[in-house]
DNA sequence: GATCAGATATACT
DNA sequence: GTATATCTGATCC
C-alpha cells in the first residue's frame, strides 16, 4: 500500500474528501500498530467557510491547515475529545478534510483496549472522537506529515470507492453552512456516525425554581 | 431511537 | 471574564 503525496491532496477539500473514503490511516505507537479504513469524512475550507476553523483568519490552534497539505490537523473539543483533519490545499491556504469514521482493518485487539466502550466492531470508529481514540492520536500529534514514510502515523491509498457508492449531505454537528453538502460517506457502510444536528444545544433552563 | 451531562481549551469581549 | 465547541457515553424510551 502506498502512500498518499502532496500534491495528490493539495486541491479542493471536497476533492480531497473523495480521495480520502477508502484511505486508511496507519499509526505506528510504541505498543502496538492500528489501521483504520475511512468511511466518512467531511470538508472545510477556510477563508469562505464559516463552519471552519480558518473562517476568521490564522490562531495558534488553527496553523497547519495554512501549511503544505498531507499535515495533520489535530485540536481538541469539548473539554474532553480530540478530532483529526488532513490539510488540503496549498501552502497558504486553509483547509482540512475532518476524519468523521472508519473501520478498523488491523490491530483490532489494541483499538479495543483503547476505546473499552465500545459495543462492536463497528462501534471502534464510529465518530471522529472515536477515530483519534483508536489511533491513539492527541494535541502532540498535531502537524504530522502523513505523506513522510518516517512519520509514525501516515495516510495509504486505500481500494477506490465507485462514486454510486458515495453519498453526500449536511455536516455534523456545524451551526453555519447547513447547507453545504459536504460531509461524504460510503453508502451502507455500518461505520458511519449517526447524524445529529449542529448548533448550540439548549442550555438547561429551569423554569420553575420552586416545584411542587 | 432520543435526550442529557460531562469538562476545558480556545477565541472573543 | 464568558461563550462556545467538527462529541461521547449513559440512560431513557
Amino acid at each position: 500500500m502506498r502512500q498518499f503525496t502532496e500534491a495528490e491532496l493539495a486541491v479542493d477539500p471536497v476533492a480531497a474528501a473523495h480521495l480520502l473514503l477508502g484511505a486508511v490511516l496507519e499509526s505506528d505507537r510504541p505498543d502496538g500498530t492500528v489501521r483504520v479504513r475511512l468511511t466518512e469524512v467531511e470538508a472545510y475550507r477556510g477563508g469562505d467557510d464559516p463552519a471552519s476553523h480558518c473562517y476568521r483568519g490564522k490562531t495558534p490552534r488553527n496553523e497547519v491547515m495554512f501549511g503544505p497539505a498531507g499535515h495533520l490537523y489535530v485540536y481538541f473539543v469539548y473539554g474532553m475529545h480530540h478530532c483529526a483533519n488532513v490539510v488540503t490545499l496549498t501552502d497558504g491556504v486553509p483547509g482540512a478534510v475532518l476524519l468523521r469514521a472508519g473501520q478498523v482493518v488491523d490491530g483490532e485487539a489494541l483499538a479495543r483496549t483503547r476505546r473499552p466502550a465500545a459495543r462492536g466492531t463497528t462501534d471502534l470508529a464510529r465518530g471522529p472522537a472515536k477515530l483519534t481514540g483508536v489511533l491513539g492520536l492527541d494535541r502532540a500529534d498535531n502537524g504530522l506529515d502523513l505523506t513522510d514514510p518516517a512519520s509514525p502515523v501516515r495516510l495509504l491509498v486505500g481500494d477506490p470507492v465507485a462514486t454510486e457508492d458515495i453519498r453526500s449531505g449536511p455536516r455534523v454537528g456545524v451551526a453555519a453552512a447547513v447547507d453545504v453538502p459536504w460531509r461524504f460517506w460510503i453508502a451502507g457502510d455500518k461505520s458511519v456516525s449517526a447524524y445529529r444536528l449542529g448548533g448550540r444545544r439548549r442550555k438547561q433552563v429551569r423554569t420553575d425554581p420552586f416545584p411542587t
